[in-house]
DNA sequence: CTGTTAGCGCGTTCAA
DNA sequence: TTGAACGCGCTAACAG
C-alpha cells in the first residue's frame, strides 16, 4: 500500500506497470482462471502496488451490471423488516453485492415509483418485502417492465406470485395454525385472533390458519373471535381492552405481529392479566425482541436471517444465470413464556 | 407512457425526437436554466413520450459523482439504528440520493474494509452511525483518504471528530445527566447507571453526565452506582439481579440503551418490583418502541427522524458544495411510565 | 492464453 | 442559446 496519488490508478496503470495489455487486466477480475497463473500474480501485484480499484461506474456503463440490488421493505423501522435487512445486507455483501435500501413506508404510490425507476437506475435485482397490499395496475406492470430489462424481482408474499421470477414465502397459514393450535393444545378456548387489517395481504391467510386449527380442534367458525385491527400497537390495545371486557373473555390470543402483541401485551397489563398462565399470547412473527419482553414472548416464524440470507442468494444466483428456486418457508413454534401454562 | 422498446431509450433518442442535439437535452438535466422555455418542454415531451430515464452509470462515470451515499450502522437491527435509517432514506431520497446500506456488526475490521473501498466504489459520502470504539489507525487512514477523494464523511459520534468534515452527535453527556436528574429530582437515591461497556465511546460520556447530576445533588461519587456491562439484554438482566441483591437497593436506574433497559425491567419483573414507582428506571436513547412497552419507557434523547434527515442533508449539502454544519444535539427528557411517581 | 479494437451513455469544453 | 466533438474507465467481441 503506497501513498495515494492525486488521481486514482486506472485499468490502463495497471496493465503497463504488470506489463500486459488493459483486457488481461480486466480478464483478471471478471475471469481469473483465463488467465495464466504467472500473469495473474504480476498484475495482483500491480494492482496491490497502485492500490487499484475498479471503477464501478465504469464497469456499469460497459457491462449493464451494477452489482447492486434493492431491498424494499414495507418499514424499515419495524424489527421484522430491520431483521431481515440485516440478513440480507449480509448474505449480498458475501457476493460482492451492495444493497440499497428503500423504505416504503406503507406507501404505495413509492413503491410504483421505485420499481418504475429503480431498473432503469442501473439495479440488478429487487428484494420486494412487504405484507402491504400491492396489486395494483401500475405495480404489475412494473414489475413486468423490470424483468423485461433483464432485472430480476424477488417477492416476499405470495403476492402476485406468478409475474416475479422468484418468491420466497412464509407460510402464514401454517403460521396461524400453529399458534392457534399451541394454544388451543393447552386447552384454552375461546382463542382470539388479533389483527388482520385489511391493509395487509397476510390477513386472510392467518385467518384461514385460525380457522383451521379452531375447526380441527371441534371448534365452529362461529365460535371463533376474530378481532380486525389494523397492524399497529395503539388499535391493537384498544382491540383487546374491547375483548377484555366482552361477553365471554378469551383464554387465548393470536397477534398477528409483534406489534399487535406489544398491543395486547399492554392491555393484558391494565386488566391485571399480565402475569403468564393466564391468558396465552403468541405472536405470528419471530423476532429478537420477542426474547427481550417480559413475559418472553411465544412466536410463530421462521428465522429472518436465513430468509433474508436466502432471499439474496436466490436473487443474486437469478441474476447471475444460474439456477435459483422460488420457495416456500415452514415456521416453526418458539415457545416462551407468554404461552406457559 | 408508451410500449417500451426493447432497449431503453439514450439521450440521442430523446435528441432525434425533440429535433435538438444531444447537449440540449444533457441540459435540459443539468442545468435547465440554461436552455430556452420552448426547447426545454419540446424536450420534456420527448423525454416523457419515450419513457426517458437518465442512465447513472453513464452519469456517474463522466461525472465522478454517483448520487449514491453509504450508511454505516453498528447493527441495523437495533431499533435505534433503524429508525434512524428510515429517516435517512427518506430525506436522502428527497433530494435524489440512493442509500446503500451497509451494516457494521459491531466489526471494525469490516469497518475498515468499507471505509477503504467504499470511496473508490464511487458513493458520494458516508455516513457512520456506530456507538462502537472507532479509533484505529487503519480508521483514520481511510477517512483522511475518503476527504482526500472527495468523498464526505459525516460521524455520528464525537469520536474522531477532528478527520471527518462532518460531525452531527448528540450530546450524551446531557443525555446521561438529565435522565439521572430527573431521577434525582423525584427524591430517589441511590440512582444506579446501567451499561457502558468499555466498546463504547458513549460510556464516559454518559458517566461523566450521571456522576455530574449525582454531585449537583450532593452525592459524592464514592456513593455512586455503577453498574458496568455490556450492551446486552441477558448482561444487563443478570447485573440488575445484583443490584436488587446487593446491600443497598437502588431506587432509580439509568439505562445505556433500550437493550439494557429491556434487560433491568426484565429483572424487575422478576423480583416483583415491574410496577411503575418502585424503582424509577430512564434509558438513553428515544426509540419508538419506548411507548409501546409496559410499563412506557421514560427516555431521554433526540428525535430520530429529524436527526437522521439533519445528517442526509448535512451530507449531501457538503457533497454539494453548499455550506454544511456540523451540530450537536440537544437530547429532552420525554416521560413516561417507567419512571412515574 | 493474450492483445487489438470498438464502443457503452453521458457531460463538457469550444465555436458558432 | 445551441451543436459538434472528445473521452470518462471499462468489457466484449474477435484475432492471433
Amino acid at each position: 500500500m503506497t501513498v495515494s496519488s492525486a488521481a486514482p490508478a486506472t485499468m490502463l496503470d495497471v496493465a503497463r506497470a504488470a506489463g500486459v495489455s488493459r483486457a488481461t487486466v480486466s480478464r483478471v477480475f471478471t475471469a481469473p482462471s483465463s488467465v495464466a497463473e504467472e500473469t495473474r500474480t504480476k498484475v495482483m501485484d500491480a494492482v496491490a502496488q497502485l492500490n487499484y480499484v475498479l471503477n464501478s461506474a465504469a464497469r456499469s456503463l460497459r457491462s449493464g451490471r451494477s452489482n447492486t440490488i434493492a431491498l424494499l421493505v414495507g418499514d424499515i423501522a419495524q424489527p421484522f423488516h430491520s431483521q431481515l435487512a440485516k440478513a440480507v445486507a449480509h448474505a449480498a455483501e458475501g457476493r460482492g453485492y451492495s444493497v440499497l435500501l428503500c423504505d416504503l413506508d406503507h406507501s404505495i404510490t413509492r413503491l410504483e415509483r421505485l420499481l418504475e425507476s429503480l431498473p432503469l437506475q442501473g439495479v440488478d435485482g429487487v428484494i420486494l418485502a412487504t405484507g402491504d397490499d400491492i396489486d395494483t395496475d401500475a405495480v404489475r406492470a412494473a414489475i413486468r417492465e423490470a424483468e423485461e430489462r433483464d432485472t430480476k424481482v424477488l417477492l416476499g408474499t405470495p403476492q402476485l406470485a406468478g409475474i416475479a421470477t422468484l418468491v420466497m414465502t412464509t407460510d402464514y397459514e401454517s403460521v396461524a395454525y400453529q399458534a392457534t393450535k399451541h394454544l388451543l393444545d393447552q386447552e384454552r378456548w375461546p382463542v382470539a385472533l388479533l389483527g388482520g387489517g385489511a391493509s395487509s395481504v397476510l390477513s386472510p391467510l392467518l385467518k384461514q390458519g385460525y380457522l383451521r386449527a379452531c375447526s380441527e380442534a371441534g371448534h365452529s367458525a362461529a365460535d371463533a373471535m376474530l378481532a380486525v385491527t389494523e397492524y399497529s400497537t395503539d388499535a391493537a390495545r384498544a382491540a383487546t381492552q374491547g375483548l377484555l371486557s366482552g361477553p365471554v373473555r378469551p383464554e387465548g390470543i393470536v397477534a398477528s405481529s409483534v406489534s399487535v402483541a406489544l398491543g395486547a401485551m399492554s392491555a393484558l397489563a391494565d386488566a391485571g392479566l399480565g402475569a403468564p398462565g393466564q391468558i396465552g399470547l403468541v405472536a405470528c412473527e419471530e423476532v429478537l425482541l420477542a426474547e427481550q419482553l417480559r413475559p418472553r414472548l411465544t412466536t410463530v416464524g421462521t428465522k429472518l436471517d436465513l430468509q433474508g440470507a436466502a432471499m439474496a442468494d436466490a436473487l443474486i444466483d437469478a441474476i447471475q444465470g444460474n439456477s435459483a428456486e422460488s420457495q416456500d418457508w415452514v415456521p416453526q413454534l418458539n415457545l416462551r413464556e407468554s404461552s406457559a401454562r
